[in-house]
DNA sequence: CGCTTACTTGAGTCTGGTCAAACGGGGTGG
DNA sequence: CCACCCCGTTTGACCAGACTCAAGTAAGCG
């Protein structure tokens, strides 16, 4: 399994010239909190598609966002089988639980090579102390957390396979399109049948039968390494699903 | 479906006394941190077994600290199916989410008569903007139960069904009792198979036939609307799942 | 050109779902 | 006090969605 190797200390992308920031969906920053995030922020952190960024039962000592690139947290049983708990993508934040209470309980593989603004655990006393706004915007990203894994939860527990697919794509999907991921109008996932599997805990094969369903349907074309949504709003009323509700949030 | 309808103004339990803090599991509060919390409760909710305590799509102005009691989490699908997400019991935080996010995206129904120390939404700034400390407090709370759900993504998605009954039943045995939920040695859970059901994602006819193994294994012994653990070790391994790493946490 | 990785496809099996019926205890109204 | 009902549990028969095994194809890469 490879390992983070590239390891890059000088900031090649200030906070202030930060590129997620002008988008959309994330809130506008007072200058002070932008200062104090920058003065938080150690360095940046590059790693190779397929490259483990954390591990479970690490005890990191280092905080992220997610600047650049695709990524997954998974979790592993003693005997190798995978869940894949939720996808990564700008805009996210890494590794907080390990943050806050000392061991990793899962792991961070990238997708695709990544970008990671780095930030020190021991600064977040501080954070919490002198910047409240920002304290409350980390809440609120673990909070969002929280929302999309009982959402996927509810997939994995109660919807049928056809069902969870759609469910996932879509979902992965609009979370793409909402940070730009989307350069060419449909948003291309760089991940494999097998991912899709692990996610929605099926086994490869019947992942293959089931996109395969989706694809006749017209909803999503397949293809090299990577999934093309076709029809979004196909794909959420197969699912029954309503999307989310995304108005601005914090970028940290 | 009941409704809460039991309301009660008065403190009969102040947090000068709270019965819970005393607990092992909890860590020691500074006497201001405690002023502060005191002042931010403004009341309590009693509720009956079977209440719904907080609907999904509402819009809630209260967040609320469990004093006793068990209830739980869940969603629904469109059509009826419904999953269980997390189980509530003494110490737990309910409806962060709304009091952060705006909409409950979940509900929460009481599985047996529950307190509830109730506090004011709006105070939330305040007490990010005063008591870093408790905001650090608030944000490890949305991270264990980021933790829980992980762990119960795992389970559904990749577990057998023997397995994940195994699990569950450990787990929520192992968090009863470190709030004391235990008066006589065995944890008596007072749950019905079909919450069990709906946790894990099978169908109740299997669900019964799963607990049957555990009970046939003595590992378990279902009684009336209710289930006894009796070999939590036996539990544990057959889920193949190390237990929860829990040291001291705090208490809201 | 051979190797690897990812995707396909088919056959046969099994876990878990559905349907249906019955049991048993607690509560209630006659 | 008894009959009845309801809820939760139990059981059996049958079905189907999903799994495993196995083999084959296609594209990318050194």
């Amino acid at each position: 399994m490879a390992r983070a190797d590239t390891i890059r200390h000088a900031k090649r992308y200030p906070c202030e010239e930060c590129p997620l920031r002008p988008l959309e969906v994330f809130r506008a920053f007072e200058k002070e909190e932008l200062a104090f995030v920058s003065k938080f922020k150690r360095g940046e952190l590059s790693v190779d598609k397929g490259a483990t960024v954390l591990v479970e039962g690490a005890h990191s000592a280092h905080l992220f966002t997610v600047l650049s690139g695709w990524g997954f947290r998974y979790k592993l049983l003693p005997d190798g089988r995978r869940q894949i708990l939720n996808y990564l993508m700008p805009g996210d934040l890494i590794g907080l639980q390990g943050s806050l209470m000392g061991e990793m309980q899962h792991s961070v593989e990238a997708l695709s090579p990544m970008i990671l603004c780095m930030f020190e655990r021991d600064k977040l006393q501080e954070l919490y102390r002198n910047h409240p706004g920002l304290a409350y915007d980390i809440t609120w990203i673990a909070s969002r957390e929280e929302r999309m894994l009982d959402e996927n939860l509810l997939s994995v527990g109660r919807r049928t396979a056809l069902e969870r697919a759609a469910y996932l794509i879509a979902f992965i999907s609009a979370r793409a399109s909402s940070v730009g991921l989307n350069g060419k109008k449909p948003v291309e996932i760089p991940i494999t049948q097998q991912h899709i599997a692990d996610t929605l805990g099926l086994s490869l094969v019947h992942t293959n039968k089931t996109i395969r369903k989706l694809a006749d349907r017209n909803l999503v074309k397949w293809r090299d390494r990577g999934c093309e949504v076709v029809d979004v709003e196909g794909l959420l009323a197969l699912a029954r699903w309503e999307g989310m509700s995304e108005g601005k949030r914090p970028l940290v």
